[in-house]
DNA sequence: ACCTGAACACCGTTCAAGT
DNA sequence: ACCTGAACACCGTTCAAGT
């Protein structure tokens, strides 16, 4: 009894269920899907390719290869980031603003931020967010050369947190039991408590304050040190020579 | 004619040199010379054993899983970092000798940056490098909360800077052309020139700043703003009240 | 206790062949 | 032009068996 393709279904259901063409923007969408529910390393080509119904040598018509997926699944993301037309007075706060929303877009989708560490993000979505940081920056009185140094610098925070979350998640979702943050943190005290007193003191003594604070805390007070720290270079340029004039008109 | 091992060697060269035992010492030191052969890609199981003359399954009666095997390169490295006694008079520039240290060491050995970022390295070693900047960070009367703090942080950027040189190494390394730093530049220029000016006007404006700089004045930026971000909030506690002494003194 | 070969269940990518 | 099955050259880890 052989059994021809479709044979067992109407035409119209081949049609317009199963039918439905690959394409790039498919693709992304199903990295993005896998991603959210099994993590970046279940993103390979293989499982995209399942879930698309189809095999894997199929997706190389529409993305040149697992990088390229990965950095486009990225800029779909940086969709998601919101940074604030300028106002010039609180430039400060608005930096802030735009720092946590790339934080937050890179956590919803854990395990991307790894990509934005390996990549400058050149796709339209994440252009048009350094466009705008730019914009705050210049309004807020930055320096050209701080601005463009800065847009670097300060998305690089955010990622690299994410980066270090998304790790974490990742572990948590393996085994549910002893990688809660709270288990993590009472086991990271005892074995502070435990270290010799006379090589690590100072460790010991402080285990309190390395172990203070939750992600959130944490994160908020390298954001507070990054932006005081840009606030006091805001008049930055590169190597001031010694005909700097502030420093002739200082000697009178 | 049959070829029995090792039949045409004479025994005493199996013996002292064919016959090293297997250690962790001994596949830490293989992993890390494969690292700076290869690339950490290149640090597989399989690999490992294969330099020690051995197959993969050897190895897991001295090393957990590959990840141990990385933690253990890691803590390797840290023995590097030098990180100087406490001058409270100068504890800015100590903080950066020390930050410096810990890029370099992570520099010299392109791929581990990553392992760092992905474990709290809790490792001998480690430990030695965090007790020694808790030290300068409480000489130089940052309080305690502070200090609990900026370790993290501080530690963050070098190996969030390391983890990006690795790649474009890694990358680098495959194809000399089109990724030199030169090149990269001189093609992201052309690439920021080409935008459409109405969209991105800042971007194409500011490109030469985008672009400035290398590496190195790329990372002493970064370094500069950081500890003058820690700087200014020497005093910094988590969460001050609204009975905060000075700001019920200023209002009189 | 330490080491091994073989096997298991995976990868990314290529390629000739189909439509 | 797009899609496919099959193959190639790899992985990490497990396990029974050896010493």
């Amino acid at each position: 009894m052989p059994h021809p393709k479709g044979a067992w279904a109407p035409e119209w259901a081949g049609d317009r269920v199963q039918r439905r063409r690959l394409s790039t923007d498919a693709i992304v969408a199903a990295g993005l899907e896998l991603l959210a529910a099994e993590g970046i390393d279940a993103v390979t080509m293989r499982a995209v390719a399942a879930r698309l119904g189809t095999g894997p040598a199929s997706l190389y018509a529409h993305v040149r290869d697992k990088q390229d997926l990965h950095e486009l699944m990225l800029d779909a993301v940086f969709a998601e980031v919101h940074v604030p037309d300028p106002e010039p007075e609180r430039w400060q706060e608005q930096l802030k603003e735009a720092i946590r929303s790339v934080y937050e877009a890179l956590a919803r989708h854990p395990g991307i931020a790894m990509v934005n560490m390996a990549h400058i993000p050149l796709g339209p979505n994440a252009l048009r967010c350094s466009e705008r940081l730019l914009r705050i920056c210049l309004a807020g009185g930055l320096t050209e050369e701080m601005s463009g140094l800065c847009v670097d610098l300060l998305t690089l925070y955010p990622t690299a947190v994410a980066v270090e979350d998304a790790i974490w998640y990742e572990r948590g979702k393996r085994s549910d039991w002893m990688n809660s943050e709270q288990a993590v943190i009472g086991r990271l005290g005892d074995y502070f408590g435990s270290l010799p007193g006379e090589v690590y003191p100072t460790i010991r003594a402080m285990a309190p304050f390395l172990l203070a604070g939750n992600g959130q805390d944490r994160f908020e007070f390298g954001l507070a040190v990054l932006i005081a720290g840009v606030d006091a270079l805001k008049s930055w340029r590169p190597q001031p020579s010694s005909s700097d004039p502030e420093r002739v008109v200082g000697r009178h």
